[in-house]
DNA sequence: ACAACCTGCAACCCTTTGGTTGCAGGCAAG
DNA sequence: CTTGCCTGCAACCAAAGGGTTGCAGGTTGT
């Protein structure tokens, strides 16, 4: 039951790569557009260098793909491994408070 | 549209939470019943100190709830906030995805 | 009353990590 | 061709985080 269709690391990959604030400007800055490291690094107040290597956190666990655009590489934000842990922790939370309520029900039946 | 019903920050907090392996052993183990922080530490391979650190990190964010029992303190996991945070990631990643099915159907139709 | 158990706080260590500076290479436009 | 911009790699720094040991305070049970 606890483990599902991805691989119980992957969650704690992206968690990992969701829990960061500087990463999360990333990713809403380019939800706005696609954009290269550089083009990133002008809108946000960190270096550039410091950008590069949360796109590579971030590419890691599919949350971005990257586009070749001419001698700079674009980056695109992806949703789908997102909505996908998404629905697998709305089940985990659904299932906890399904067990809680199963509980109380029980002690009420005494 | 990017702010929802619960607070920015309150998502990082989560995420933070929920990147660590031991946290999660923690959480699945608490989702087969309430128990103690000695009692985890007996069926876990770390201290109850680190524990009882991880329990604060977790009932900081509404991921546990704290049970007076005695002289010991339970904890029980709750789903409700999981959830809750599960559907906007959910949200944000449909967005996202949208946002690219629009931006190639623009393109085909030049 | 005494022993056993559970809790909380504090100090400390090591690893991870977010961030920086610096440098060298490669493609594109003038 | 040369200048500018974008990329990649490496070294280095400081802060945060996971983990441990140690100690003191309360409660429960015998």
């Amino acid at each position: 039951m606890s483990s599902g269709a991805l691989p119980d690391g992957t969650v704690v990959a992206m968690c990992s790569a969701l829990a960061d604030e500087t990463r999360w400007s990333i990713l809403t800055t380019l939800g706005e557009g696609d954009a290269s490291a550089s083009a990133l690094a002008r809108r946000l107040p960190v270096t550039r260098q410091a950008i590069a290597k949360h796109l590579a956190v971030l590419h890691e666990v599919g949350l971005v793909e990257t586009v070749q655009a001419g001698r700079e590489v674009r980056y695109r934000v992806i949703g789908t491994e997102l909505s996908a842990m998404a629905r697998r922790l709305d089940a985990i939370g659904t299932e906890w408070d399904r067990r809680l309520a199963t509980i109380k029900h029980l002690a009420e039946n005494i």
